[in-house]
DNA sequence: CGTTGACTTCAACAGGCGTTGACTTCATAT
DNA sequence: ATATGAAGTCAACGCCTGTTGAAGTCAACG
């Protein structure tokens, strides 16, 4: 047997926990809720997980993934950032780790914790490795803020001139204020 | 008597729900705590307000009071804008209706529905007045998610160096993005 | 066959939630 | 003094929550 069976439910509830998590935040979705779309038992759920914060802890973990951009036009790296960026939101359609995360972030403190460590440990080396220097933790803030900002706007708020903006034009865009 | 004594407790607990609102957000906000904080009984939060959600929706309204810059040098316009909206952040610690609104907006629809509704008639006009043409709807969306991006890293998310930077630096910074 | 041991279900718990309707309190007006 | 109506309290309802421990199922193994 290559997976055990254990193994193969565990990733069906995360998989459930990821969807639902996106889509509605951690207080508005149930620990019944994820069984139901998992299929199994409630029960299960604490079984594998032991609660229902430490399954979202495990559903929320993820990894930027933030593109090699050493050897791309120095003029273009905004652009270049925000075009991954977008295609990170729009292809994981709820599942990934920012939704989630974004989602729970502003009422629940440890997610804005969880939130405050990939900023730590994933945006600001990368910023800080494209261009040092002193106020790079500084600069790394402000694109995260506009980064996150824009998400917000289309992604969750739906502002409708956010989301009737193609994606080639909001790369544009703000690929030149984060280029600033 | 110039307010009548129910006028009053209907303030009080319009006081003590914006206060709850602004700091946990809709979710993680009970009736009892509000009452708690108000000093009243939880049954007479519903007799006021009818239910939760009823007293939620008039906790969130508000005006952003976009300040008149119609005579402020042109070139200043965008530092003129972030001045007075980090203002209203700090100065209604977060008893405001922007806190309230962004800390729910995530995870429920119709705070969601409502910022969309702020957005569509206090902040579209006003950027409209200030440069209309073509593209105002979506440059008023692009400065939206800017100014959104900048409160929830800040206000809310406490990225360290976001919260770090003084005022003065974030309106300039900012500023000139918005300029653009 | 019988017995493990992993995997899963069942029923229930204790506690919190928003909300309700009947009751008390109390100042005012007759 | 008594009646009226608003202002506020109380205890309880039904529902849903995360979580638990005991019981069940089923394939693998001696």
């Amino acid at each position: 047997m290559k997976v055990s069976k254990s193994e193969r439910t565990r990733r069906t509830i995360v998989e459930a926990a990821r969807k639902l998590f996106g889509e509605k935040g951690f207080d508005r979705t149930t620990v019944r809720e994820i069984a139901s779309a998992a299929e199994i038992d409630p029960a299960l759920v604490i079984r594998y997980f032991g609660s229902k914060d430490q399954l979202f802890a495990q559903a929320a973990e993820f990894r930027l993934d933030l593109p090699d951009v050493t050897n791309v036009d120095r003029s273009r790296i905004g652009e270049a950032l925000v075009q991954h960026y977008l295609a990170v939101w729009e292809g994981e359609a709820g599942t990934g780790g920012l939704p989630i995360l974004l989602r729970s972030a502003t009422s629940s403190e440890t997610a804005a914790e969880q939130m405050r460590e990939i900023f730590l440990r994933q945006v600001l080396p990368a910023v800080r490795a494209i261009k040092g220097g002193r106020g790079a933790s500084r600069r790394a803030a402000l694109v995260a803020s506009q980064l996150l900002g824009v998400a917000l706007c289309r992604y969750i708020l739906k502002f409708p001139p956010m989301v009737a903006m193609p994606r080639e034009m909001l790369v544009v865009e703000v690929g030149r204020t984060i280029q600033r």
